[in-house]
DNA sequence: TCAAATATCACTGTTTTCAGGGAGTACATA
DNA sequence: TATGTACTCCCTGAAAACAGTGATATTTGA
């Protein structure tokens, strides 16, 4: 089966980058691009949505935003799916798109390969939503405290996702092809910067991150 | 301060509890009680709102149910909160009563502290809602599969809950008067049951269930 | 009422965590 | 160039967690 896709964003560098990663998936083919949601809905109104398959869409673009796209979309062309890839998680925006029935939410900074289980499951039918975007969400409805921004690096991120997965230090190490030193030093690190006690606060940060799966 | 609350619940004893309950807190006065939703619209019609500050309602009543009184109440008398505490906890249900501006949500099987604590929390301006509730709320809005109901018995969720927030098996000793060797074995028990390899899958479920703020 | 579940405590031994250090390299930037 | 930050690795020692096994009393439920 191939699933022919359409993107909307502002930002050229974005589409390119898009490009690059799909051309690893070779069951999906990019039919056009836009720069903006007005030219979507004014391709679609002219061409129909025929064998299209999913849009691919920023939320910040000029004249017509993502937002008021996908919700157009929504009405006129439900059976086209909509993913919403963009740089900023908002509880507030989130919570309008699952109003209007969006199909899935990525930060952009998301891993290539999360991106793209996230189109392969869009276009299977189900809905896809990023982790950090769930926890975004929950926090707003709830109006939670936000989890207050300490500033992780990726390879700290890495350990303490690993390490709220349950695996060892050792377990780790082998994993990172790392020391179990190295290890035991981003634990500590962890258990400093995020002032908590053990284990257990670790994984319940990892969890308010939106590390994993909660 | 003191507070005049309306109870609607179609179970006598549910009232008698409640009435029970707030025996212990003076700053609360049951101003009346109804059988069902229709008779505190009824009431309310006739009476005004004048110095009620809050009505407890179950969800499941003959004739308006709680979800039909909440968006009564909250379009024609905002400024009365509203406290919803039911038996069962719907992910459909509390989205609708959020929509609807519900103020707070606890479970009916919460404790006598939890209790008072959503009161004291919504009379004070703020919503409350149980964990249990979010993460029912999540759960349902993101299609999560369900936490598979692995029954716990009350004293193993209290370890667990313990565990969860980073005290040591000597500390939960010291807290619930028990010897550590106890303890050690609640933990043991917890994550054969659980089926995990360390604190950190002990954390995690204890946040799936519902056990601790995540 | 009798079996099962629950709650409690104990011993032994291994592995892991946690706390406290120190230290070298690479890289960016001020 | 000097400074800072991230990343890597190492050591020691105590405390805690984890694994296995077993035991007793009480409560619950079929």
């Amino acid at each position: 089966m191939n699933y022919n896709l359409i993107i909307a964003d502002d930002h050229k560098m974005f589409i390119d980058g898009l490009q690059s990663i799909l051309k690893e998936a070779p069951e999906f083919t990019i039919a056009t691009t836009f720069k903006n949601g007005a030219q979507v809905v004014k391709y679609l109104d002219i061409n129909g949505v025929k064998d299209l398959h999913l849009l691919i869409t920023d939320l910040t673009m000029p004249e017509v935003d993502g937002i008021e796209l996908n919700s157009i979309i929504k009405e006129k062309y439900p059976s086209l799916k909509t993913l919403v890839v963009s740089m900023h998680i908002d509880g507030g925006m989130i919570d309008t798109l699952i109003r209007n029935n969006v199909d899935g939410y990525v930060p952009k900074n998301a891993e290539k390969d999360e991106l793209l289980e996230a189109i392969r499951t869009i276009v299977a039918g189900e809905k896809y939503f990023s982790n950090e975007v769930k926890r975004a969400y929950t926090d707003a409805m709830f109006e939670n405290k936000k989890a207050e921004e300490i500033s992780l690096t990726q390879r700290e991120k890495e350990v303490l996702k690993l390490i709220a997965e349950e695996n060892t230090t050792q377990e780790i190490a082998d994993t990172l092809f790392l020391s179990k030193h190295t290890i035991e030093s981003y634990r500590k690190n962890l258990i400093s910067k995020l002032q908590v006690k053990n284990l257990a606060g670790l994984t319940k940060h990892a969890i308010k991150m939106g590390l994993l799966d909660s």
